[in-house]
DNA sequence: GCAGTGATCATA
DNA sequence: ATGATCACTGCC
């Protein structure tokens, strides 16, 4: 069984679909291409109050996509030669958005969009087939127990926000 | 342990 | 206009 996530899953609190979106598949379709891997780890950053998260600020021209609607792709380069996948949640105009950081076969967030091939082509982009970029429930089931809640990786910076447990990563079994 | 690499943004 | 910073990686 194969569903893809749409709006309804991504609208949640960002704090309730990082966690639900370990086991389910990250696809990626370019051409007659398709690559996809289990979601092993992510991290939630969650609105402007969040000193971590890149709206602590508000509105900028990079961060803009997070204030789009759910099931917006936010994809961001950084240390000169990274992107970053990061998807919407939430209610429209409220950033907060799951940074994507591992897969079952690709660790490292960097590692997985480039063997991906997610650049800027996909930001402000929605998940989906149109965009070739989308995320499915395989029906694999991931329980409570298995999910290791630990603090945001590289957010040194953020104060009180450093320490909240909002990265979520899916114990191997 | 730390260099590489360049866009972005706050400050001025 | 400028400089510090950066949700990282790979090689030392």
């Amino acid at each position: 069984m194969k569903k893809v996530l749409g709006i309804p899953f991504f609208s949640r609190p960002v704090l309730q679909v990082a966690p639900d979106l370990l086991g389910k598949f990250l696809v990626r379709r370019s051409g007659r291409h398709e690559v996809f891997s289990m979601i092993t780890e992510t991290e939630a950053y969650d609105g402007e109050r969040d000193l971590a998260c890149h709206a602590r600020n508000g509105k900028t021209l990079r961060n803009e996509p997070l204030y789009e609607r759910a099931g917006t792709i936010y994809v961001y380069f950084t240390y000169g030669m990274h992107w970053m996948l990061n998807v919407v949640t939430g209610e429209k105009g409220y950033p907060a958005a799951v940074l994507i950081r591992g897969l079952e076969d690709v660790t490292g967030p960097a590692r997985l969009t480039k063997k991906f091939d997610i650049d800027k082509r996909l930001n402000k982009k929605k998940l989906g087939k149109i965009s070739g970029l989308w995320i499915e429930d395989r029906g694999v089931v991931v329980k409570k127990c298995d999910i290791k809640k630990t603090p945001r990786i590289g957010v040194h910076y953020a104060g009180i926000w450093a320490q909240k447990s909002y990265r979520f990563v899916l114990s191997r079994k």
